[in-house]
DNA sequence: AGCTCCCGCCAGCCT
DNA sequence: AGGCTGGCGGGAGCT
């Protein structure tokens, strides 16, 4: 089913073409963060960010749910979640870890392989579910498969583990525990790969290849204490395979296999947000950011992701210089704009730029018109 | 051909 | 009743 034509070649003949690449969970994710992560965010609201992001409303909870899992946010109310910034993560991702140890230390104070951890949970939700009604019980075998829930114990496999790389197949039948059906091993993985994009758009995890066999697996990178000593072994490989994600303009509503030409700009009389890309140059800078952030500041114990804390990300910036960061979509464009090498993608890009110009000059406009009405 | 994971259906919950 | 939430698996893109 593959095509023979060049994706990128094809995007560029056709815009509006159907690209997998511009739709992933961990492009949508950078992107959300990177609109949550600004000055004065404090909450946030999921329509709201479905629209600015032009994705349905679906996708987004996937996203907060997985933010969720590692603190990022937390549910304020209906439709309503308040940013608690990446500072959170370290506490979250601490706290994981503890209950993992926790619970590891019921079953066996000595084996600290990948089933464990996850299986004392299972018998721990079985014995709390016994005298349950059946709804309840329902209700629980629901919260279980949740995908925050799934997502802390996939955090909790790198922490309570002593296992470096775990593949997504493996932490699958961790997380199933003593029940491996094939159907619910291959929903689970599906699941896993949503968490694991998301985790690596955070930079908190790696894909890399297991020296084993090849396959692929994932090696958390951002920050870790060894479980058995507590020291910490920051640890980050510096080459990379990990999927390209991003080198285009990001999600736009486009349903797969339909070229929609109504979707590129003007969309219901209104001219679309930009979509700001996210790129590996981006990512690399701000991991180098990142890194030097550690090192700067001795007292700070994380290394984070591209998407830092608002705070920290301006530590080593004047004063008057924060207030001009981020403080619209114009620019967080100018900021992050994508250096492409394809031309045809650079054109693309120049275009998408210079639309979003001339509706700030209508939008200037407009307002300037409506003040002096 | 197997891996990856987007997409949207639809069940359950909430207001 | 209707909107919100999110588990789930089909199936298409990617490698």
């Amino acid at each position: 089913m593959s095509s023979s034509v060049n994706p990128e070649e094809a995007q560029w003949k056709n815009p509006n073409i159907y690209s997998r690449k511009e739709k992933s969970l961990g492009l949508l994710c950078a992107n959300f963060l990177k609109l949550c992560d600004r000055e004065g965010v404090d909450s946030i609201g999921l329509d709201n960010a479905a629209d600015q992001l032009g994705v349905e409303r679906r996708r987004i909870y996937d996203i907060v749910n997985i933010l969720e899992s590692v603190g990022v946010l937390s549910r304020k109310a209906k439709n309503q979640y308040k940013w608690n910034g990446f500072s959170a993560i370290p506490k979250a991702v601490d706290l994981l870890k503890k209950e993992g140890l926790k619970d590891q230390s019921v079953v066996s104070s000595t084996s600290h392989n990948v089933a464990n951890v996850i299986a004392c949970n299972h018998s721990d939700l079985k014995e709390k579910g016994q005298d349950k009604t059946s709804v309840s019980h329902k209700i629980d075998n629901r919260k279980e498969k949740s995908l925050m829930i799934l997502a802390q114990n996939f955090v909790k496999l790198f922490h309570c583990s002593d296992v470096d790389l775990i593949s997504l197949d493996k932490a699958a039948s961790a997380l199933l525990g003593d029940m491996h059906d094939p159907m619910a091993m291959k929903t689970k993985t599906r699941r896993l790969y949503d968490i694991a994009n998301v985790f690596v758009s955070m930079n908190l995890i790696e894909k890399i290849r297991s020296p084993d066999n090849g396959k692929p697996a994932f090696k958390w990178i951002a920050w870790r204490e060894n479980p058995r000593t507590g020291s910490p072994a920051a640890s980050k490989s510096d080459d990379s395979k990990r999927r390209t994600f991003g080198a285009e303009i990001t999600n736009t509503i486009s349903k797969r296999c339909r070229a929609d030409s109504s979707s590129d700009l003007v969309s219901n009389g209104q001219v679309k947000r930009l979509k700001v890309a996210k790129d590996d140059e981006l990512k690399d800078k701000n991991q180098e950011m990142s890194t030097e952030r550690l090192n700067g500041h001795g007292t700070m114990d994380f290394v984070f992701g591209p998407f830092g804390p608002a705070s920290l990300s301006k530590a080593g910036v004047s004063g008057k210089e924060n207030l001009k960061q981020t403080q619209n979509w114009e620019d967080l464009a100018s900021t992050y704009r994508p250096q492409y090498q394809n031309k045809a993608a650079s054109e693309l890009f120049a275009h998408y730029v210079e639309a979003w110009e001339s509706w700030q000059v209508e939008a200037a406009n407009e307002l300037h018109k409506q003040h002096l009405n």
